[in-house]
DNA sequence: GCTTGCATGATTGGATCCAATATACAATAT
DNA sequence: ATATTGTATATTGGATCCAATCATGCAAGC
């Protein structure tokens, strides 16, 4: 038999495909925010970029569109999605309810090793000086505590929801002081975890979302408003990032 | 203006096409157990099925695997996706803590109309005699609750985390007299709403959904138990639903 | 008897081609 | 001059075709 031997294997049939790949490569550049929100993405254009043929580029746009990072319209393309204050809004309602249930759970299953982690995602985040690398630091120390609750949908969808808002996530961590904030955030909950208060950490996570949603939305309709202000002047300024 | 005019307009832009109509067919088949797990689901005889070629169906295919419905492997196929009690388990704590935050949202915004509408599902489920229509009724009066939360977001989370588990759901009110409980943890959900205590629907809901989700998997582990044993005689005869 | 190697058919993944639709722009009428 | 209509091009959705891979069966060798 083949479970006795002394090599690592890999499931070879759950390789990627070329769609898999695309659909990672758009995932990320969408998530990231190096994709502007709006911006359509033309499937020949793409398809050119991986030396591929349109198929692929469509099953992972359909992917796309199914996990919500894009939205279609029949013959005339898909666009990157984009989401009002309203909805952003509503997912850190989301978060904040879901992910206190997950840290809790993963508290008592924690070993001292995978605290040491978490500690040391904490800390990198802390220390962190590119500012382009806040928003994945974030994300890392809040995922060294989650992965462990060894509830796996829970974690599917927590993640489907930071990567919707993920974007706006770090737009802001770049241009606000909100990192000082985030920093003693993510250490008081890394202490109520070290200490193995699960309820603490639980109720700490839920007031460090709703904290960041409040405060991502405020500087979201703060900005929109400025904008608003400066392109009265000027017309057919709104758009932004183009082709 | 078209606005103006005495016709209803549709958004043409969003009608379906051919992948759309498949999805949502295979979609309905899987959610509703006509479709057995495990079930491989063949390319081309659905393309035939439908009279489309392929590619269409791959992409209402690669859709089913996006929304978890579905596994693939490649160069293998594409299988109803199965699911572990634990696995159902842990979409039942799931729901358990998302529905009770969508309805006591939903509770102050409820109308006198909308009340009479969810008393009306609650009692078409309690009335119903038809085995088969039970699932259906069941879904159809939660979400006559969930639907005036104004949290498309929670509910589109919700809605998939429903369709994971319908087909056991139906399954278990087939075969088990869980529709007693049901109906009286219906009947008073119901009443919390009538009399806007929103708490009190909440922590209905809760528990309605734990004891729905350990009664079901209880019925699955003995299922499973009993199957177990009668096949120990009869080998090779797991299989159940060809062709 | 058991394993190995290979040939064959079935099935998927991807490329290419065609039809349906949308967008941009020129032409026309009022 | 402006609004409407017709036409050309770009782009998507789908069909058809080809290559890569998998599963199965059978023969050969130990």
């Amino acid at each position: 038999m083949a479970g006795e031997l002394a090599f690592e294997a890999v499931d070879l049939s759950r390789t990627a495909s070329s769609s898999d790949l695309i659909y990672g490569a758009l995932r990320d550049a969408i998530v990231s925010g190096r994709l502007a929100e709006g911006q359509v993405l033309r499937q020949d254009s793409i398809a050119r970029m991986f030396n591929v043929s349109r198929i692929p580029v469509r099953e992972a746009l359909g992917r796309l569109e199914a996990h919500g990072l894009a939205a279609s319209a029949r013959y005339k393309g898909v666009v990157v999605a984009s989401m009002s204050p309203d909805e952003i809004s509503e997912i850190f309602e989301f978060r904040a309810v879901l992910e206190p249930v997950v840290v809790e759970r993963a508290v008592p299953r924690m070993s001292a090793a995978d605290l040491a982690r978490a500690q040391r995602a904490c800390d990198a985040f802390a220390a962190g000086t590119d500012a382009a690398r806040w928003g994945e630091l974030n994300r890392d120390f809040h995922w060294s505590l989650y992965s462990h609750s060894g509830m796996p949908y829970h974690l599917s969808v927590v993640r489907n929801a930071m990567d919707r808002v993920e974007r706006y996530v770090r737009s802001q961590l770049k241009l606000t002081s909100g990192m000082e904030r985030a920093r003693a955030d993510h250490q008081a909950i890394m202490d109520a975890c070290a200490r193995r208060d699960a309820a603490a950490a639980a109720e700490l996570t839920r007031q460090h979302i709703l904290n960041a949603g409040t405060t991502l939305v405020a500087f979201i309709d703060a900005q929109k408003r400025e904008g608003d202000g400066a392109s009265e002047g000027s017309a057919g300024r709104g758009r932004r990032a183009g082709g």
